[in-house]
DNA sequence: GTCGTAATTATGCAAGCGTATAATTGTTCG
DNA sequence: CGAACAATTATACGCTTGCATAATTACGAC
């Protein structure tokens, strides 16, 4: 008989791409980027290698476009569920909460992060993402706590305001990474209950109040 | 003629194994990960590449080596000077002020932590030596808000210390990331400032005061 | 001196890497 | 039904990697 060819089935460029994304990921969370070669990438796929090159130009391509996927997917999931508290001090504490519990908080994510930060040392376009990404959130974040503040009755001028939001974003970055990097270092909702408090602290405001809602 | 033998000089065991471990941490600093090959490590230390499976049986071991190293310079070069000051609100002042000035803070020194993060993920003893870094740390930090907090007549229990603790270690480590990850997103002393207010405001002392002298 | 030995170099190998390109095959459209 | 085309597979090339092993050489002991 003649080789036996794989079969398979054409799919739309935006599904294999989005697979091909979630395989990288998958990849780097499970082995580290060294184990996230163009084979092993194909593999986890489910397609042969030669397709990569039918949709990333090159390997990088598709790394950025994973560190792009991951970093917004980690964003979105952090803000889920704010919104829809009733009032500023609440949604603040929210987001306080989600920063530091899983799903955020997570080694596979933290070391996802962490694999790509070389990545993003060495390329423009990397960095650019890195760079967005970091004062997305934080404006966000700054937006929440001017309204915050306001609803207490006072509203910090707009220097205040920019250094308590990077004040109150390294304590929820730097707990973040440590429950992710460290989880066995902390009891369950330990994390939650200093974030808050220390949020709290920075900005005078009662927000361990607040989460209860 | 014959061909030109390379000429080399005798050292001992721990110059040999010192200049190694450097080459390896300028390598991950200059290139990630991914360029500190054998090769280019021999390279940069100046000897061929056999002499490093004659110090190291592989070259995890190496890279382990420099995590250690790297590590404890950290730790060494954030501590340096803090004893010197008179009274514990100095102390902890001047290592918060510290942690987030270079050379602590530094886009090299960042980038080599989150590039072996990934290995610490994965490999027991890295995994060993990271935890006992980190808690390292921090028991020291707690020591330091301790006698601040006693010095001003206000003895925090067991569990608030733990927490405390946490909590500006969180500030800190998240400052010094970001610091280290988006040098150019601060401006020169912002973040000193930033980070006194918020480790003060958590612990309700006056650190800004304490660090001038 | 010269001799032994550990430090160092030199060379090679097998495996894995990213990339390139040609051959096939599933799907769509008239 | 068949032709055209993009999606997919197959194969191969050149390079780099980590590791092994044998050949040399600097240096201290006697």
């Amino acid at each position: 008989m003649t080789g036996e060819r794989r079969k398979f089935r054409r799919e739309g460029a935006d599904t294999r791409r989005q697979a091909l994304v979630m395989a990288t990921l998958d990849l780097i969370v499970e082995q580290g980027v060294r184990g996230a070669t163009v084979r092993a990438i194909a593999e986890r796929a489910d397609v042969t290698q030669g397709l990569i090159r039918h949709y990333f130009s090159t390997k990088d391509e598709l790394v950025q476009e994973a560190y792009l996927a991951h970093m917004a997917g980690l964003t979105e999931q952090t803000f889920a569920g704010v919104a829809e508290r009733e009032t500023a001090r609440e949604r603040l504490a929210a987001l306080v909460v989600a920063s530091v519990t899983p799903p955020v908080v997570d080694s596979a994510s933290v070391g996802l992060w962490a694999g790509f930060l070389n990545h993003v040392r060495q390329d423009a376009r990397m960095r650019a993402v890195h760079a967005q990404t970091y004062h997305d959130f934080r404006d966000r974040l700054e937006r929440l706590i001017v309204g915050a503040l306001e609803e207490a009755g006072r509203g910090p001028d707009a220097g205040q305001a920019r250094r308590l939001a990077i004040a109150c974003n390294g304590v929820i970055d730097g707990l973040w990474l440590e429950g992710g990097a460290l989880p066995e270092a902390f009891g369950p909702d330990e994390l939650t209950g200093i974030a808050l408090a220390a949020v709290g602290a920075i900005l005078q405001l009662d927000l361990e109040e607040a989460a209860k809602t």
